[in-house]
DNA sequence: TCGAACCCTCACATCGATGTGAGGGTCAAG
DNA sequence: CTTGACCCTCACATCGATGTGAGGGTTCGA
């Protein structure tokens, strides 16, 4: 498919395709004419990508972290320096802090809403 | 305390706790002569900021969910509108969706690290 | 009284993610 | 051949979070 077909399947702009592209976070291959034609897998990629950013990850960090989950189990290790290996670590950590900030806070909002749910549902224009 | 010693006892430039005051996360009394003054409960809280922030929530609905974990269970929710319950939903629902996607791609990390640990154990230099 | 170490406001700069549009090719259908 | 719907690159604009520094007060100890 082409990138119209992508972003429309996406939900993201053209723009913001061809920027991850850049990024080096996705690769197109290219038609005669220049076009970029991506495959079915792009779809579920440029989902992640747009997770992963959404959850505050910058690109640096998700291009790096999207080799560590491609294909099934092709783990192409050989070229992992002990510097990428450490980031690649923290960033595990930071992700982790970030999960139990979300969920502490995701549960003390959800909570809240019930509470008030419940109290509108009791006595409404009270 | 002042701003120097909530700077340094969060790892938080003065310029952010200034900013994240500016943006209405934070409140601080004055000193006569216009020095901002903190207590001890800022110290968490800016930890909370600082957590979501990183999390990728903006400051704009940082705002509207920090008083839902405010105190104990003081729940003042007579200024509750319909239109913000509905925001708080959506955020409830966005943060659920980052968690999934955080926790699932910080295993898929977690699990490539422990493979390659493991091959490096046993063949260092193959 | 002077200097160091605080604090203030204001304002411009940077950085990453994104919006927007100019200027211009490609291609299929009328 | 032309029009419309695609696509391309390039470049400037915006927005939120953050850096940086100018210009200037306050406090305190040497």
């Amino acid at each position: 498919m082409r990138i119209g077909e992508l972003s429309e399947r996406t939900g993201t702009p053209r723009r913001l395709l061809r920027y991850y592209e850049e990024q080096g976070l996705i690769v197109a291959d290219r038609l005669p004419n220049g076009y970029r034609v991506y495959d079915e897998s792009d779809v579920d990629r440029v989902a992640q990508i747009r997770g992963l950013l959404d959850a505050g990850l910058p690109t640096r960090i998700i291009k790096q972290i999207l080799p560590c989950l491609d294909k099934p189990r092709v783990i192409h290790f050989p070229d992992a320096t002990p510097e990428m290996l450490e980031t690649l670590e923290n960033e595990r950590d930071r992700m982790t802090a970030r999960i139990r900030c979300l969920t502490r806070n995701r549960d003390a909002v959800a909570e809240y809403l019930s509470v008030v749910r419940e109290k509108l549902a009791a006595g409404p224009s009270a």
